[in-house]
DNA sequence: CTTTACATATGATATATATCATAATTGTAG
DNA sequence: CTACAATTATGATATATATCATATGTAAAG
Protein backbone atom coordinates (compact mmCIF):
# COMPACT_ATOMS: atom_id res chain seq x y z
CA UNK A 1 0.00 0.00 0.00
CA UNK A 2 2.68 2.23 0.40
CA UNK A 3 3.97 4.31 -2.32
CA UNK A 4 7.30 5.37 -2.95
CA UNK A 5 7.42 9.33 -4.42
CA UNK A 6 11.01 10.75 -5.00
CA UNK A 7 10.55 14.67 -5.97
CA UNK A 8 11.93 16.84 -3.52
CA UNK A 9 15.81 17.20 -3.33
CA UNK A 10 17.12 17.38 0.17
CA UNK A 11 19.10 20.29 -0.78
CA UNK A 12 15.79 22.26 -1.77
CA UNK A 13 13.98 20.62 1.36
CA UNK A 14 12.01 23.49 3.85
CA UNK A 15 11.87 20.52 6.22
CA UNK A 16 15.52 19.44 6.52
CA UNK A 17 15.87 22.39 8.85
CA UNK A 18 15.78 21.05 12.65
CA UNK A 19 18.69 17.98 11.64
CA UNK A 20 20.15 18.33 8.53
CA UNK A 21 21.05 22.24 8.84
CA UNK A 22 24.37 21.32 9.95
CA UNK A 23 25.26 19.51 7.07
CA UNK A 24 26.91 21.02 3.86
CA UNK A 25 25.53 21.37 0.25
CA UNK A 26 27.93 17.97 -0.73
CA UNK A 27 26.51 15.90 2.18
CA UNK A 28 23.23 16.84 1.23
CA UNK A 29 23.64 15.83 -2.30
CA UNK A 30 24.99 12.67 -1.14
CA UNK A 31 22.07 10.95 1.46
CA UNK A 32 19.89 12.65 -1.48
CA UNK A 33 20.78 9.31 -3.47
CA UNK A 34 20.00 6.97 -0.87
CA UNK A 35 16.69 8.96 0.08
CA UNK A 36 13.33 7.26 0.27
CA UNK A 37 10.03 9.27 0.35
CA UNK A 38 7.41 7.20 1.16
CA UNK A 39 3.59 7.99 1.51
CA UNK A 40 1.74 5.94 4.18
CA UNK A 41 -2.50 5.87 4.07
CA UNK A 42 -4.09 6.79 8.11
CA UNK A 43 -3.85 3.40 9.87
CA UNK A 44 -0.62 1.65 7.92
CA UNK A 45 2.24 0.19 9.73
CA UNK A 46 5.39 1.71 9.22
CA UNK A 47 7.28 -0.30 11.52
CA UNK A 48 7.17 -3.11 13.87
CA UNK A 49 8.99 -3.75 17.08
CA UNK A 50 11.25 -6.17 17.06
CA UNK A 51 12.17 -5.73 12.85
CA UNK A 52 15.77 -4.50 12.37
CA UNK A 53 16.64 -1.25 11.95
CA UNK A 54 17.80 -0.45 8.29
CA UNK A 55 16.88 2.88 7.98
CA UNK A 56 16.39 6.54 9.53
CA UNK A 57 12.65 7.77 9.31
CA UNK A 58 11.99 11.34 9.15
CA UNK A 59 8.32 12.40 9.52
CA UNK A 60 8.30 14.92 7.06
CA UNK A 61 4.21 15.53 6.92
CA UNK A 62 1.48 13.96 8.68
CA UNK A 63 0.94 12.43 12.25
CA UNK A 64 2.17 9.00 13.23
CA UNK A 65 1.42 6.85 16.91
CA UNK A 66 4.63 5.21 18.63
CA UNK A 67 3.58 2.50 20.37
CA UNK A 68 3.96 -1.18 22.02
CA UNK A 69 2.12 -4.18 21.70
CA UNK A 70 0.62 -6.00 25.00
CA UNK A 71 -0.44 -9.60 24.89
CA UNK A 72 -3.80 -9.14 26.04
CA UNK A 73 -4.39 -6.77 23.17
CA UNK A 74 -4.33 -3.90 25.34
CA UNK A 75 -1.49 -1.32 23.66
CA UNK A 76 0.12 1.71 24.72
CA UNK A 77 0.73 5.02 22.93
CA UNK A 78 4.04 6.35 23.78
CA UNK A 79 3.67 9.51 21.85
CA UNK A 80 2.56 11.44 19.31
CA UNK A 81 4.69 12.43 16.79
CA UNK A 82 3.95 15.09 14.18
CA UNK A 83 6.31 16.80 11.53
CA UNK A 84 10.36 18.71 12.76
CA UNK A 85 9.35 16.70 16.08
CA UNK A 86 11.89 14.13 15.82
CA UNK A 87 13.39 11.61 13.61
CA UNK A 88 11.85 8.95 13.98
CA UNK A 89 13.10 6.63 15.50
CA UNK A 90 14.87 7.58 18.44
CA UNK A 91 16.23 4.13 19.16
CA UNK A 92 18.50 4.10 15.85
CA UNK A 93 21.76 4.45 17.22
CA UNK A 94 21.26 2.32 20.30
CA UNK A 95 20.04 -0.29 18.91
CA UNK A 96 19.80 -2.79 16.15
CA UNK A 97 16.11 -3.72 16.49
CA UNK A 98 12.85 -1.10 16.28
CA UNK A 99 11.87 -0.68 20.39
CA UNK A 100 8.95 0.90 18.98
CA UNK A 101 6.04 -0.01 16.54
CA UNK A 102 5.50 3.18 14.79
CA UNK A 103 1.37 3.78 12.94
CA UNK A 104 0.46 6.61 10.59
CA UNK A 105 -2.78 7.84 12.28
CA UNK A 106 -2.91 10.33 9.63
CA UNK A 107 -1.28 10.35 5.81
CA UNK A 108 1.88 11.23 6.35
CA UNK A 109 4.80 11.04 4.05
CA UNK A 110 8.24 9.41 5.80
CA UNK A 111 12.11 10.33 4.53
CA UNK A 112 14.11 7.17 4.74
CA UNK A 113 17.54 7.10 4.57
CA UNK A 114 19.75 4.10 4.84
CA UNK A 115 21.01 4.15 8.54
CA UNK A 116 24.77 3.14 7.64
CA UNK A 117 24.90 6.19 5.44
CA UNK A 118 24.16 8.76 8.44
CA UNK A 119 26.06 6.64 10.77
CA UNK A 120 29.18 7.56 8.49
CA UNK A 121 27.75 11.01 8.10
CA UNK A 122 28.03 11.34 11.98
CA UNK A 123 31.21 10.62 11.94
CA UNK A 124 33.00 13.05 9.36
CA UNK A 125 30.69 15.88 10.61
CA UNK A 126 30.94 15.73 14.63
CA UNK A 127 28.25 18.78 14.71
CA UNK A 128 26.11 16.90 12.85
CA UNK A 129 26.22 13.95 15.77
CA UNK A 130 25.67 17.01 18.00
CA UNK A 131 22.52 18.22 17.22
CA UNK A 132 20.84 14.43 17.01
CA UNK A 133 21.95 14.01 20.13
CA UNK A 134 20.32 17.55 21.14
CA UNK A 135 17.32 16.66 19.34
CA UNK A 136 16.86 12.78 20.43
CA UNK A 137 17.65 13.79 24.07
CA UNK A 138 14.60 16.63 23.64
CA UNK A 139 11.94 14.16 22.48
CA UNK A 140 12.92 11.43 24.75
CA UNK A 141 12.59 14.41 27.56
CA UNK A 142 9.13 15.54 26.37
CA UNK A 143 8.00 11.61 26.45
CA UNK A 144 8.99 11.23 30.24
CA UNK A 145 7.75 14.64 31.00
CA UNK A 146 4.34 13.83 29.51
CA UNK A 147 4.20 10.49 30.71
CA UNK A 148 4.58 11.98 34.17
CA UNK A 149 1.73 14.66 33.47
CA UNK A 150 -1.15 12.13 32.76
CA UNK A 151 0.19 10.05 35.69
CA UNK A 152 -0.46 12.66 38.38
CA UNK A 153 -4.06 13.10 36.95
CA UNK A 154 -7.45 11.24 37.32
CA UNK A 155 -9.46 10.23 34.37
CA UNK A 156 -11.59 13.81 33.76
CA UNK A 157 -7.63 15.43 34.35
CA UNK A 158 -6.22 13.16 31.91
CA UNK A 159 -9.07 13.37 28.80
CA UNK A 160 -8.30 17.30 29.28
CA UNK A 161 -4.94 17.43 29.54
CA UNK A 162 -5.09 15.37 25.91
CA UNK A 163 -7.60 17.33 24.20
CA UNK A 164 -5.76 20.61 25.43
CA UNK A 165 -2.84 19.22 23.96
CA UNK A 166 -4.52 18.28 20.67
CA UNK A 167 -5.58 21.74 20.78
CA UNK A 168 -2.59 24.06 21.50
CA UNK A 169 0.20 21.58 20.35
CA UNK A 170 -0.41 19.46 17.30
CA UNK A 171 -3.44 21.29 15.46
CA UNK A 172 -3.18 24.84 17.11
CA UNK A 173 -7.02 25.18 16.79
CA UNK A 174 -9.65 24.82 19.41
CA UNK A 175 -11.67 22.75 16.65
CA UNK A 176 -10.14 19.69 15.45
CA UNK A 177 -10.79 15.99 14.23
CA UNK A 178 -9.76 13.89 16.60
CA UNK A 179 -6.86 11.40 14.37
CA UNK A 180 -7.10 8.47 17.07
CA UNK A 181 -10.22 6.72 17.91
CA UNK A 182 -11.33 6.61 21.60
CA UNK A 183 -9.59 3.00 22.03
CA UNK A 184 -6.50 4.49 21.21
CA UNK A 185 -6.78 7.60 23.23
CA UNK A 186 -7.74 4.98 25.96
CA UNK A 187 -4.11 3.72 25.33
CA UNK A 188 -1.95 6.65 25.01
CA UNK A 189 -3.60 8.16 28.22
CA UNK A 190 -4.00 4.49 30.35
CA UNK A 191 -7.54 4.15 31.20
CA UNK A 192 -10.41 2.20 29.19
CA UNK A 193 -12.24 2.96 26.06
CA UNK A 194 -15.61 3.19 28.25
CA UNK A 195 -14.38 5.36 30.41
CA UNK A 196 -13.15 7.57 28.03
CA UNK A 197 -16.13 7.97 26.00
CA UNK A 198 -17.85 8.48 29.19
CA UNK A 199 -16.44 11.05 30.25
CA UNK A 200 -16.30 13.00 27.02
CA UNK A 201 -20.07 12.93 27.12
CA UNK A 202 -20.09 14.17 30.52
CA UNK A 203 -17.45 17.26 29.58
CA UNK A 204 -20.14 17.52 26.24
CA UNK A 205 -23.15 17.85 28.70
CA UNK A 206 -21.56 20.50 30.74
CA UNK A 207 -21.29 22.41 27.65
CA UNK A 208 -17.24 22.18 27.93
CA UNK A 209 -17.01 20.63 24.66
CA UNK A 210 -18.96 19.54 21.36
CA UNK A 211 -18.29 16.48 19.33
CA UNK A 212 -19.48 15.28 15.79
CA UNK A 213 -17.74 12.06 16.01
CA UNK A 214 -14.13 12.68 15.89
CA UNK A 215 -15.00 15.95 15.61
CA UNK A 216 -14.19 17.88 18.49
CA UNK A 217 -15.29 21.95 19.93
CA UNK A 218 -13.70 23.15 22.90
CA UNK A 219 -16.15 25.65 24.08
CA UNK A 220 -14.73 25.91 27.34
CA UNK A 221 -10.99 26.39 27.19
CA UNK A 222 -10.37 27.94 30.94
CA UNK A 223 -12.76 25.50 32.88
CA UNK A 224 -11.20 22.59 30.69
CA UNK A 225 -7.73 24.15 31.61
CA UNK A 226 -9.05 24.11 35.51
CA UNK A 227 -10.30 20.54 35.28
CA UNK A 228 -7.01 19.62 33.46
CA UNK A 229 -4.45 21.16 36.18
CA UNK A 230 -6.66 20.01 39.46
CA UNK A 231 -9.63 17.89 38.38
CA UNK B 1 28.37 17.88 52.61
CA UNK B 2 29.40 16.94 49.47
CA UNK B 3 33.21 16.23 49.64
CA UNK B 4 35.80 16.62 46.47
CA UNK B 5 38.32 14.23 46.06
CA UNK B 6 40.75 13.28 43.21
CA UNK B 7 42.78 10.40 43.58
CA UNK B 8 42.41 8.33 39.99
CA UNK B 9 43.34 9.84 37.20
CA UNK B 10 40.44 9.56 34.08
CA UNK B 11 43.76 7.82 32.57
CA UNK B 12 43.75 4.78 34.83
CA UNK B 13 39.93 4.60 35.84
CA UNK B 14 38.35 1.08 34.79
CA UNK B 15 35.18 2.91 34.38
CA UNK B 16 35.73 4.44 31.83
CA UNK B 17 35.09 2.08 29.99
CA UNK B 18 31.33 2.55 28.65
CA UNK B 19 31.50 6.23 27.79
CA UNK B 20 35.36 7.49 27.08
CA UNK B 21 36.72 4.58 25.62
CA UNK B 22 36.48 6.40 22.51
CA UNK B 23 39.12 9.35 23.63
CA UNK B 24 42.35 9.38 23.40
CA UNK B 25 44.95 9.05 25.71
CA UNK B 26 45.61 13.12 25.46
CA UNK B 27 42.18 13.80 25.23
CA UNK B 28 41.68 11.91 28.89
CA UNK B 29 44.53 13.60 29.91
CA UNK B 30 42.59 17.35 29.01
CA UNK B 31 39.25 16.16 30.72
CA UNK B 32 41.17 15.12 33.40
CA UNK B 33 42.12 18.36 34.56
CA UNK B 34 38.67 19.39 34.83
CA UNK B 35 37.60 16.68 36.76
CA UNK B 36 36.02 16.85 40.02
CA UNK B 37 35.26 13.65 41.82
CA UNK B 38 32.23 14.37 44.61
CA UNK B 39 31.37 11.52 47.26
CA UNK B 40 27.59 12.08 48.45
CA UNK B 41 26.22 10.37 51.38
CA UNK B 42 22.93 8.43 51.14
CA UNK B 43 19.80 10.67 50.63
CA UNK B 44 21.97 13.69 49.57
CA UNK B 45 20.44 15.60 46.58
CA UNK B 46 23.20 15.80 43.51
CA UNK B 47 20.84 17.94 41.19
CA UNK B 48 17.47 19.51 41.42
CA UNK B 49 15.18 20.21 38.47
CA UNK B 50 15.15 23.77 36.80
CA UNK B 51 18.42 24.52 37.91
CA UNK B 52 20.97 25.11 35.60
CA UNK B 53 23.54 22.76 33.64
CA UNK B 54 27.10 22.91 34.18
CA UNK B 55 28.31 20.27 33.93
CA UNK B 56 28.29 16.75 33.56
CA UNK B 57 27.92 14.16 35.90
CA UNK B 58 29.40 10.15 35.81
CA UNK B 59 27.94 7.88 38.44
CA UNK B 60 30.69 5.97 39.22
CA UNK B 61 29.91 4.56 42.24
CA UNK B 62 26.62 3.54 44.44
CA UNK B 63 22.81 4.28 43.38
CA UNK B 64 20.97 7.21 42.29
CA UNK B 65 17.17 7.81 41.71
CA UNK B 66 15.84 10.56 39.20
CA UNK B 67 12.82 11.54 39.71
CA UNK B 68 10.51 14.80 39.15
CA UNK B 69 8.89 16.86 41.77
CA UNK B 70 4.91 16.72 42.22
CA UNK B 71 2.90 19.63 43.74
CA UNK B 72 0.84 17.70 45.67
CA UNK B 73 4.10 16.23 47.73
CA UNK B 74 3.85 12.69 45.29
CA UNK B 75 7.21 12.82 43.27
CA UNK B 76 7.75 10.60 41.05
CA UNK B 77 11.01 8.64 40.87
CA UNK B 78 11.85 7.98 37.22
CA UNK B 79 14.43 5.69 37.45
CA UNK B 80 17.05 4.21 39.70
CA UNK B 81 20.44 4.29 37.93
CA UNK B 82 23.36 2.51 38.40
CA UNK B 83 27.45 2.92 37.98
CA UNK B 84 28.02 1.94 34.19
CA UNK B 85 24.38 2.50 33.51
CA UNK B 86 24.77 5.67 32.11
CA UNK B 87 26.17 9.36 32.27
CA UNK B 88 23.96 11.50 34.46
CA UNK B 89 22.16 13.29 33.09
CA UNK B 90 20.24 12.69 30.06
CA UNK B 91 18.86 15.93 29.35
CA UNK B 92 22.90 17.46 29.21
CA UNK B 93 22.80 18.00 25.46
CA UNK B 94 19.15 19.04 24.76
CA UNK B 95 18.18 21.08 27.31
CA UNK B 96 20.08 24.38 29.16
CA UNK B 97 18.24 23.27 33.23
CA UNK B 98 17.77 20.08 34.42
CA UNK B 99 14.47 18.52 33.79
CA UNK B 100 15.27 16.01 36.79
CA UNK B 101 16.41 15.77 40.38
CA UNK B 102 18.97 13.10 41.28
CA UNK B 103 19.27 11.76 44.69
CA UNK B 104 21.56 9.37 46.22
CA UNK B 105 20.00 6.61 47.58
CA UNK B 106 22.97 4.83 48.98
CA UNK B 107 26.11 6.58 48.71
CA UNK B 108 28.00 7.36 46.21
CA UNK B 109 30.28 8.79 43.84
CA UNK B 110 29.98 11.28 41.25
CA UNK B 111 32.79 12.43 38.15
CA UNK B 112 31.77 15.73 37.27
CA UNK B 113 32.81 16.80 33.89
CA UNK B 114 32.66 20.91 33.02
CA UNK B 115 29.64 20.52 30.23
CA UNK B 116 31.44 22.90 27.98
CA UNK B 117 35.11 21.06 27.66
CA UNK B 118 33.06 17.72 26.96
CA UNK B 119 31.07 19.30 24.03
CA UNK B 120 34.04 20.83 22.19
CA UNK B 121 35.80 17.27 22.44
CA UNK B 122 32.16 15.92 21.11
CA UNK B 123 32.92 18.41 18.28
CA UNK B 124 36.83 17.45 18.02
CA UNK B 125 35.77 13.61 18.07
CA UNK B 126 33.08 12.09 16.32
CA UNK B 127 32.52 8.62 17.34
CA UNK B 128 32.89 9.96 20.81
CA UNK B 129 30.00 11.96 20.15
CA UNK B 130 28.47 8.69 18.39
CA UNK B 131 29.32 6.99 21.78
CA UNK B 132 27.25 9.12 23.86
CA UNK B 133 24.05 9.03 21.28
CA UNK B 134 24.33 5.40 21.70
CA UNK B 135 23.73 4.97 25.46
CA UNK B 136 22.04 8.10 26.09
CA UNK B 137 19.78 6.18 23.74
CA UNK B 138 19.41 3.19 25.15
CA UNK B 139 19.54 4.19 28.68
CA UNK B 140 16.21 6.95 27.47
CA UNK B 141 14.90 3.10 25.56
CA UNK B 142 14.89 1.17 29.32
CA UNK B 143 13.21 3.83 30.94
CA UNK B 144 10.35 4.03 28.75
CA UNK B 145 10.36 0.00 28.53
CA UNK B 146 10.27 -0.01 32.64
CA UNK B 147 6.90 2.30 32.46
CA UNK B 148 5.64 0.15 30.01
CA UNK B 149 6.07 -2.89 32.25
CA UNK B 150 4.94 -0.96 35.07
CA UNK B 151 1.85 0.09 33.58
CA UNK B 152 0.53 -3.12 32.49
CA UNK B 153 0.81 -4.90 35.80
CA UNK B 154 -1.54 -4.73 38.96
CA UNK B 155 -0.19 -3.48 42.41
CA UNK B 156 0.73 -7.07 43.09
CA UNK B 157 2.46 -7.85 40.02
CA UNK B 158 4.53 -4.43 40.23
CA UNK B 159 5.71 -5.29 43.44
CA UNK B 160 7.04 -8.92 42.45
CA UNK B 161 8.38 -6.70 38.79
CA UNK B 162 10.42 -4.47 41.35
CA UNK B 163 11.54 -6.65 43.61
CA UNK B 164 13.29 -9.09 40.87
CA UNK B 165 14.84 -5.73 39.30
CA UNK B 166 16.65 -5.55 42.65
CA UNK B 167 17.33 -8.82 42.96
CA UNK B 168 18.19 -9.61 38.77
CA UNK B 169 19.50 -6.30 37.49
CA UNK B 170 21.02 -4.17 40.50
CA UNK B 171 21.86 -6.54 43.67
CA UNK B 172 22.49 -9.85 41.23
CA UNK B 173 21.59 -11.82 44.76
CA UNK B 174 18.02 -12.90 46.22
CA UNK B 175 18.87 -11.20 49.59
CA UNK B 176 19.61 -7.91 49.83
CA UNK B 177 18.90 -4.12 51.83
CA UNK B 178 16.12 -2.31 49.72
CA UNK B 179 17.71 0.73 49.14
CA UNK B 180 14.66 2.74 49.30
CA UNK B 181 11.85 3.60 51.89
CA UNK B 182 8.35 1.86 51.02
CA UNK B 183 7.28 5.47 49.99
CA UNK B 184 9.99 5.50 47.27
CA UNK B 185 8.97 2.22 46.18
CA UNK B 186 5.16 3.82 45.62
CA UNK B 187 6.40 6.79 43.91
CA UNK B 188 8.52 4.20 41.82
CA UNK B 189 5.92 2.01 40.85
CA UNK B 190 2.80 4.29 41.18
CA UNK B 191 0.62 3.64 44.05
CA UNK B 192 0.44 4.19 47.75
CA UNK B 193 2.64 3.93 50.48
CA UNK B 194 0.08 1.77 52.08
CA UNK B 195 -0.65 -0.50 49.95
CA UNK B 196 3.18 -1.29 49.31
CA UNK B 197 3.59 -2.16 52.62
CA UNK B 198 0.31 -4.06 52.41
CA UNK B 199 1.28 -6.42 49.68
CA UNK B 200 4.93 -6.74 50.76
CA UNK B 201 3.34 -8.03 53.85
CA UNK B 202 0.90 -10.59 52.25
CA UNK B 203 4.28 -12.07 50.35
CA UNK B 204 6.02 -12.43 54.03
CA UNK B 205 2.97 -14.23 54.75
CA UNK B 206 2.62 -16.50 52.29
CA UNK B 207 6.46 -16.85 52.18
CA UNK B 208 6.96 -15.58 49.22
CA UNK B 209 9.79 -13.19 50.77
CA UNK B 210 11.66 -12.48 53.90
CA UNK B 211 10.97 -9.34 55.24
CA UNK B 212 13.60 -7.88 58.40
CA UNK B 213 13.14 -3.76 57.95
CA UNK B 214 14.72 -2.86 54.55
CA UNK B 215 16.41 -6.50 54.67
CA UNK B 216 14.62 -8.45 51.75
CA UNK B 217 15.17 -12.54 51.36
CA UNK B 218 13.69 -13.33 47.86
CA UNK B 219 12.08 -17.40 49.43
CA UNK B 220 10.15 -18.07 46.15
CA UNK B 221 11.67 -16.56 43.35
CA UNK B 222 9.47 -18.94 40.74
CA UNK B 223 5.83 -17.57 42.64
CA UNK B 224 7.46 -14.48 42.53
CA UNK B 225 8.24 -14.21 39.09
CA UNK B 226 4.55 -16.21 38.16
CA UNK B 227 2.70 -13.37 40.23
CA UNK B 228 5.09 -10.27 38.08
CA UNK B 229 4.00 -12.07 35.07
CA UNK B 230 0.65 -12.92 35.51
CA UNK B 231 -0.60 -11.47 39.15
C1' DC C 1 -27.14 -6.51 -0.25
C1' DT C 2 -26.23 -9.03 3.63
C1' DT C 3 -23.02 -10.27 7.11
C1' DT C 4 -19.50 -9.34 10.16
C1' DA C 5 -16.65 -6.68 12.77
C1' DC C 6 -15.56 -2.60 15.04
C1' DA C 7 -16.54 2.14 17.21
C1' DT C 8 -19.48 4.77 19.94
C1' DA C 9 -22.68 5.02 23.70
C1' DT C 10 -24.72 4.38 28.38
C1' DG C 11 -26.22 1.97 32.53
C1' DA C 12 -25.52 -1.39 36.33
C1' DT C 13 -22.33 -3.74 39.00
C1' DA C 14 -17.94 -5.38 40.76
C1' DT C 15 -13.45 -4.62 42.39
C1' DA C 16 -9.10 -2.74 42.76
C1' DT C 17 -7.03 0.84 44.89
C1' DA C 18 -6.99 5.04 47.67
C1' DT C 19 -8.11 7.28 51.77
C1' DC C 20 -8.67 7.68 56.65
C1' DA C 21 -7.64 6.27 61.29
C1' DT C 22 -4.66 4.51 64.70
C1' DA C 23 -0.51 2.45 66.73
C1' DA C 24 4.07 0.63 67.16
C1' DT C 25 8.64 1.29 65.79
C1' DT C 26 12.58 3.59 64.29
C1' DG C 27 15.31 7.41 63.42
C1' DT C 28 16.79 12.15 64.39
C1' DA C 29 17.36 16.85 66.29
C1' DG C 30 17.87 19.39 70.29
C1' DC D 1 18.04 11.35 77.25
C1' DT D 2 13.96 13.28 75.62
C1' DA D 3 10.88 14.97 72.18
C1' DC D 4 9.43 15.12 67.63
C1' DA D 5 9.07 13.48 63.08
C1' DA D 6 9.13 9.94 59.78
C1' DT D 7 8.58 5.04 58.69
C1' DT D 8 6.35 0.76 59.02
C1' DA D 9 2.13 -1.57 59.96
C1' DT D 10 -2.84 -3.03 59.73
C1' DG D 11 -7.79 -2.50 59.64
C1' DA D 12 -12.12 -0.19 58.14
C1' DT D 13 -14.21 2.45 54.78
C1' DA D 14 -14.82 5.21 50.65
C1' DT D 15 -14.34 5.88 45.89
C1' DA D 16 -12.41 5.89 41.53
C1' DT D 17 -12.06 3.01 37.89
C1' DA D 18 -12.74 -1.39 35.51
C1' DT D 19 -15.74 -4.84 34.02
C1' DC D 20 -19.92 -6.62 32.13
C1' DA D 21 -24.07 -6.11 29.49
C1' DT D 22 -26.55 -4.29 25.81
C1' DA D 23 -27.75 -1.14 21.92
C1' DT D 24 -26.99 1.64 18.00
C1' DG D 25 -24.40 3.33 14.41
C1' DT D 26 -20.73 2.83 11.02
C1' DA D 27 -17.36 0.83 8.17
C1' DA D 28 -15.28 -3.25 6.00
C1' DA D 29 -15.83 -7.95 3.81
C1' DG D 30 -17.98 -11.58 1.24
Amino acid sequence: MKRIENKTSCTDCKLKSMLFQELSKPELKYIDQFKKTISYRKGEIICCEGAEIKEIMYLKFGLVKLYKKSLNNRDQIISIAKPLDYVSLLTVFSNSTYQYSIAAIEDSIICSFDADTIRELVLNNASFGVSIIEKVGKTYDEIIKSTFEIKRRHLRGRIAYILLNFSDHIYYKDTFELPISRREIAELIEMTTENVIRILSEFRKDKIIGIDGKQIAIMNKPLLEKISESG
